[in-house]
Order: C-alpha cells, then sequence, then structure tokens
RNA sequence: GGGGAGGUACCAAAGUGGCCAACUGGGGCAGACUGUAAAUCUGCUGACUUAUGUCUUCGUAGGUUCGAAUCCUGCCCUCCCCA
C-alpha cells in the first residue's frame, strides 16, 4: 500500500529547518546548488517585503546563488496565515517538481512545515466579525468568561485546551461560533495525500554556540539598521506581521517604555527563546535527521540516498 | 587605622526565631500548540528520588535555643565615608 503511494509521487520535498540563527540558509544554497533543486521558503516573517533585517531574509547574493520561492512577496498590509501558505505552497511545489526530482523547503517556522506536509484537516478562517465580538467579550469580561462559553459549545476541547490561553480559546470559539459545530469535531489531524515524499532535515548545533550566535546576530542587525526599519513601520505595530521579535521590543522603545540597550537585549533573550520553542516543535517529528551546518556532504548524500 | 553598609541558590533580590529548600524577577531546562505560530500558553530549576520521603544549603567557625538564613561571638571578604 505504502509503496504503491510512493511510486505515484512526482518527487522528494527536502525540508530543511532548524532554529533562527543556525545556518539553515548556507546550508539550503549550498544543498539547492548540489542537486539542483529550487528553494521555497518556509519562514512566516520573511515572506513580507516591508521586514528584511528584522527577519534575517538571505543577501541580494544568496538569492541569486539559488532560485528562491516565497521571500518577501507578501505584504504586511494583506492578512496572511498558514492556510493560504499551505493552499499556495502546495501548487507551487507541485509545479517546481513538474522540472526537478527535488524542492527544498527550508525555514524555521514549525506550523508552516506540517502545513506543507502534513496539511491541515478543512477548517475555515475565522469570521472578523466573530473575532472582533469575542475580543469584546474578553476585553469586558475576562477570560474565564470565554472559557465558560467554550465548555458549553464544545466541551471536549474545553477539556483539553489550556484555560490560560487566550489565543486558543478565542480561535476554537472562533470556529464554533463561524461554523456552528464543535471545534473539536472539525480537527480530524488526519494527514492529507501530498504529491511528494518529504525527506526532513534538521539542521542543529550545540546549544550554546546557537545561542551565541543569535546574540551576534542580533548585533549585526543593529548595525545594519534595524531601528530604522523598525522605526519606519511603527506606525503600523499593531498588524499582526509585526508582531515579531525584533520589531516589537523597538516598537516598546519607541514608544517610551524601555531604553535601547534594553531593547536590545529584549531582542536577544526573545530570540534565544524563539529558537528554543522551535526546536521543542521539531523534536517532536521523530523522522527529523539532524546533522551539523557544517555536514554540507552528507546532507546531500543523505538526500541522494533517498533518491525513489 | 576609625565609622557605616553588606555577604542568601547560576545572577539579581525578598526573607530577619518555627508556616523556608527559602517570595519574586532574570537566566537556564523541559513541554503544549492545525489558520495570530518570530504568536500564544504551561511546568521545572540544591541533591537523591515514586514520594505528603531522606539528605546537604543562606560568607566561615563556634555558641544560644526544643527549633536559626533569621539572635550572640570570633574570623574572612565586598562596598562607602573619614584618616
Amino acid at each position: 500500500m505504502t509503496a504503491t503511494l510512493t511510486m505515484n509521487k512526482r518527487g522528494t520535498l527536502v525540508v530543511i529547518t532548524g532554529a533562527t540563527g543556525v545556518g539553515k540558509t548556507d546550508t539550503s544554497i549550498k544543498v539547492s546548488q548540489a542537486i539542483d533543486a529550487p528553494i521555497v521558503s518556509c519562514d512566516s516573517r520573511q515572506i513580507f517585503k516591508e521586514m528584511r533585517i528584522g527577519t534575517a531574509v538571505p543577501s541580494d547574493e544568496q538569492l541569486a546563488a539559488a532560485e528562491h520561492h516565497f521571500i518577501r512577496c507578501r505584504s504586511i498590509f494583506e492578512p496572511y496565515n498558514c492556510g493560504q501558505y499551505e493552499k499556495e505552497a502546495i501548487e507551487l511545489i507541485d509545479k517546481l517538481l513538474q522540472r526537478h526530482s527535488h524542492v527544498i523547503l527550508t525555514g524555521g517556522s514549525g506550523l508552516y512545515i506540517d502545513a506543507v506536509t502534513r496539511g491541515f484537516d478543512p477548517i475555515p478562517p475565522a469570521d472578523d466579525n466573530v473575532r472582533t465580538m469575542l475580543a469584546a467579550k474578553l476585553e469586558r469580561e475576562g477570560l474565564a468568561s470565554l472559557s465558560e462559553m467554550l465548555a458549553r459549545l464544545d466541551p471536549d476541547y474545553a477539556g483539553l485546551v489550556d484555560h490560560h490561553n487566550r489565543q486558543r480559546i478565542m480561535r476554537a470559539l472562533e470556529v464554533c461560533l463561524t461554523t456552528g459545530r464543535p471545534y473539536s469535531s472539525l480537527r480530524k489531524g488526519e494527514s492529507r495525500e501530498r504529491n511528494f515524499v518529504p525527506l526532513f532535515i534538521l539542521i542543529d548545533r550545540p546549544r550554546a554556540e546557537l545561542y551565541r550566535r543569535i546574540d551576534q546576530r542580533v548585533d549585526a542587525m543593529i548595525s545594519e539598521g534595524l531601528v530604522d526599519e523598525a522605526r519606519g513601520l511603527h506606525p503600523f505595530s499593531h498588524l499582526n506581521a509585526l508582531r515579531t521579535v525584533g520589531y516589537s521590543e523597538l516598537f516598546d522603545h519607541f514608544d517610551g517604555l524601555c531604553d535601547l540597550d534594553t531593547a536590545i537585549e529584549l531582542i536577544k533573550r526573545n530570540s534565544r527563546r524563539y529558537a528554543k520553542r522551535q526546536l521543542t516543535w521539531f523534536r517532536r517529528n521523530p523522522e527529523y535527521k539532524t546533522f551539523s551546518p557544517d555536514d554540507t556532504e552528507q546532507i546531500i548524500a543523505y538526500i541522494t540516498s533517498h533518491k525513489q
């Protein structure tokens, strides 16, 4: 059964991921050149054209060194989410696999990787009015009131969620209210049939080294002009795309909540924390094969040995 | 040399006789997470451990006390002021 399905696949999707700052970009480019595979970015923030320095977008030289997709092609002013990304990425990957045996999916957005490799259940995105209504209720009556509401509308999910997590509770309620069905009844967690076979590669390095690189990269961003980039975006700080490490902290500084040095320290700290969360996410998938960023040769050998 | 302040776990910082293995924050570690995901949230952080369990901690050495991080004494160290 599995073998039959595998044979119908058009090609291999080489997923190359790792925590922020490990060195995914360089490795991906080398691999791309070696196996002649285009790179599809899987990064929830590098996709926005208005953000460049703070998201560590590949340099012009790096972009020129390999075929890249989904880098700085959206605007922070248009709403975007991982459901949309799933659809667009799948379409693109299918198209690329007509000309290539391998496509590289690289980036650190774990949920986005899952969206592509596994797929989401067909749950509709939230209705704006419903979301606004719920936000108002939260403001007025507090989180406990939303919790109670969820317990009525979807007792199953209410038994699972962390009741401190307003974002989760909100989403569940949004779905319940917009579809008229319990959120949990729509969350099947079923994998979608895909046109490719995924090959999971995790780039990792010793924690201390990773943290050092993150700190250094933040300093580099600052000297590249992150503060000015953020200042230009400050008027739009309410946009979801800008709720991002590297920007939020500077917005707080512009708002007089902390001095610049503190903001920079917080960017470092929050980047480290983010990296840690990423690793927790990746660890959940046992299919990842881990490599050091310098192991380009081994990575390429690993990929080619998995030729169908 | 004289006067003052202080030494608490990785760091900062509460605690000033029992409810203290010690508030809180940082840092660190671990985890959850299917449409906000660079987001949102949770747990642990002296050791051994299944533990409402045992053992070792609050500069250091003694002492007082049924009982001390908390009181007393000596010593060491840090900072400030006067010499």
